[in-house]
DNA sequence: CATATTGGTTCATTATTTGAACCGTTGGTT
DNA sequence: AACCAACGGTTCAAATAATGAACCAATATG
């Protein structure tokens, strides 16, 4: 593995949850020499990707992160597209939506927007890492991505994160033909045993899976007319954000979003 | 040179100007090996800190910034905090406002306002960089942030952007001083022909500067009343914007800035 | 149609990264 | 107050990864 990867990896170990996290306990985490992630930090430190917070020598995220993300959306402003969408999506379904992309091997939230339909809804978890297999979108971004991502993904450990994870790699793969054939996933209390969710794939310019769009309910709220209703939306909703990206709707998709219930 | 800087030099390759870039242009921009870019961009790309966009095979910043950004922003708000100072700021002086940190060795622009009190208005250039030997954000900087910050800054060649760019290192210091003594930094025409900028240090929690407050007006505009107008809004904001952060302001500052006009 | 440039690849040489051991400090416990 | 464990940070020989000139095939360009 390049030197330049275990540098990032620090920075994926950042999380709402820790926020921060002093040189030892970045060392453990990452599994790395503190000598290296020592050297390491200091690069990233040097370029404002990390910062010593305040008064404490814990390190967190820099502001370097800032000034490229705001580039990123000033260019290629895929997450404005993305909210209005998803706004509009939680709207219609009155319920939690979100968008995630792949990012290297991982996939993560984007975007989110809540519905003011309920008193409960399900409640996101900002800027995340999302496991493939537990998951929707996960499901669906495996089904419609390059198999090598599949196969990839399928051979690491699955581990159980709730009873109703799927964790055998043989009835996974079941399921991604299944969603290749409808054109949309399902996973019910795969992540969080209350939420069912639904997800659709989303494509980049040339008609590769980037991502998806995702619907989640709390299972007690799921009825057959709800997930007729979510299953539109998404199928409506997912033709506009691909087009909104200058992205490439592969003519399969087409043929199985048009005849939503 | 450590391969992770290099890696993130290739990341501050990018602007607004020039959001994709291909890979022999990467290598030129950068000085290095084609095979060194290509390897660096690689893992890059898998991190999700590049991406190839959409048809051709150039390279521009990816949406792994975009979480990062999420995340330094949901714990550490300073942008947010900026953002409501500068929007006062502008409207009490009827200029542009903004906000500059240092990130390493440079100088990034994290936030502006602009005041709707005239046709005209001194426009920012969004998430570029920002040289110290011109600006007087830069010149506020240097004269409270650590003294080897100035000197290497100093040392290195001083490129005349503007006939009024200030070039000779010693005539720099002496300017310093007397910000040191006043508490504000003063340059005209230094950047930009017809600009004249304001600019106040800003503080972190161990007393340490961190970057500047400053506004900038067309210098057909300024006169001593507004001069005096800015200065006072400066030192109030600043206040405000060092409070906010939970940083520290020394005491020397808090005398200098006491008898604003 | 010839030519130049592109993104990408190879591999022996070279320079950087690595990790065990080691500081001096800090913070908590007895 | 004495102790101890854990902290951030540093050192240096050994191990490993980075490097760059040359080389593809595939597009652009004149």
């Amino acid at each position: 593995m390049g030197t330049v990867s275990k540098a990032l990896e620090l920075l994926e170990l950042f999380t709402q949850q820790r926020p921060e996290i002093g040189l030892s306990d970045l060392a453990r985490l990452s599994g790395r020499n503190k000598a290296t992630v020592f050297r390491l930090v200091g690069e990233l430190q040097a370029h404002g990707f990390l910062e010593q917070a305040g008064t404490t020598r814990a390190y967190r995220l820099g502001p370097a992160v800032l000034r490229l993300a705001r580039l990123r959306e000033a260019t290629v402003p895929m997450r404005e597209a993305a909210e209005a969408v998803l706004h509009d999506l939680a709207a219609e379904t009155g319920e939690t939506a979100h968008v995630s992309l792949v990012q290297g091997e991982r996939l993560a939230t984007l975007a989110y927007a809540y519905s003011p339909a309920h008193g409960t809804a399900v409640r996101m978890e900002d800027a995340e890492f999302i496991p493939y297999h537990a998951t929707s979108t996960g499901h669906a971004v495996l089904a419609f991505g390059p198999p090598e991502l599949a196969e990839r993904v399928l051979s690491a450990p699955l581990p159980a994160i709730t009873e109703a994870t799927l964790t055998d790699p043989d009835a996974i793969r079941t399921r991604l033909a299944q969603i290749r054939a409808t054109g949309m996933a399902e996973v019910v209390g795969g992540l969080e045993s209350d939420v069912h969710s639904l997800a659709v794939p989303l494509f980049d310019a040339t008609g590769g899976c980037i991502g998806a769009l995702a619907v989640a309910t709390p299972t007690a709220r799921m009825t057959p007319a709800l997930r007729a209703t979510i299953a539109g939306a998404l199928f409506c909703n997912a033709r506009r954000l691909v087009a909104g990206w200058g992205g490439l709707l592969p003519d399969r998709m087409q043929d199985m979003w048009s005849d939503a219930v």
